[in-house]
DNA sequence: ATGACTCGTACGACGAGA
């Protein structure tokens, strides 16, 4: 039985150690119950000291070197961690292309009988570029690992940057970004595959017809945020079985200030099914 | 405006991000 909904939460830290007291306030603001990183920019060893235990919470984090890396945080328990997607490299994977499947951008566990993952999906830097093309094998991957974890017992959550705005609603101004990644149809195919395996995109769900669901990523250049000139990259897809999506927000006061992220964290909170 | 920030690496630029 739970009192109260769970708040699940994920952020694009941009470098857990540069942001570490930021982090230290939203969580003690914020109490998600599981919360999920990207971009630490870090290995495990280390992770500010007791940012997460001096809060009750159980860590499984990859990372290697300054780029990259995911993290779980989970007051819920963590157990049965999987740490990498590269077993489901997809059929026809040019093996000239970059390795991201090798990369730290999946980390997942059980997290109280939910299955979570921490999702960090590849920029793609270019269209057509060598990136770009890894990046929709990435994705094959991530749809191929999802699949097998619906057929589980425990439902599905992932979160994280995904690094595609899934419609022109989700960007600021769709003419300003013809020709650049994020946006192309083989990116939203990709995207429209992986939800196609059954998964509700929260931020959407309870955003009323007719408006917009709230941006999580604004340029650090050009006062971007100020202007509203952001996209909705990150996102929270849930299994219908894991229970019923209560709310969405978006922390926009972690995108003001001093030494912000470029991202903003996306929370939800989520009646667990019976 | 082929720009504009920021992080990590490593101590001076530079790759990468989106």
């Amino acid at each position: 039985m739970n009192a109260s909904p769970l708040r699940i939460a994920t952020w694009n830290v941009n470098g857990l150690r540069a942001r570490a007291e930021r982090v230290a306030a939203w969580l003690d603001a914020n109490a998600p119950d599981i919360v999920l990183l990207q971009e630490t920019k870090c290995d495990p060893a280390q992770i500010p000291e007791g940012l997460f235990s001096s809060r009750s919470y159980e860590v499984a984090a990859i990372g290697a070197g300054g780029r990259n890396g995911v993290l779980i945080a989970s007051r819920l328990g963590l157990r049965d961690v999987h740490e990498s997607i590269a077993d489901y490299t997809p059929k026809g994977h040019d093996p000239e292309l970059p390795d991201l499947l090798s990369e730290p951008r999946l980390i997942s566990a059980n997290c109280g009988g939910i299955r979570v993952a921490s999702v960090y999906a590849p920029n793609g830097r270019e269209v057509d570029a060598p990136h770009f093309h890894a990046k929709l094998h990435w994705y094959d991957a991530l749809r191929a690992w999802s699949a097998a974890r619906i057929s589980e017992s425990a439902p599905l959550i992932l979160g994280g940057d995904f690094n595609v705005a899934p419609t022109d609603a989700d960007v600021w101004d769709p003419a300003a970004l013809v020709g650049a990644t994020h946006v192309t149809p083989r990116e939203r195919e990709a995207w429209s595959a992986l939800i196609g395996l059954g998964l509700t995109d929260a931020a959407l769900a309870v955003t009323p017809v007719g408006e917009r669901a709230p941006f999580t990523w604004w340029d650090y250049r050009g006062g971007a945020f100020h202007r509203g000139w952001g996209m909705r990259i990150d996102h929270l897809l849930v299994e219908p079985r894991a229970g019923a999506i209560l709310s969405s927000s978006v922390d926009r006061e972690g995108r003001k200030g001093a030494s912000p992220s470029d991202h903003a964290a996306l929370m939800i909170e989520l009646e667990p099914a019976a």
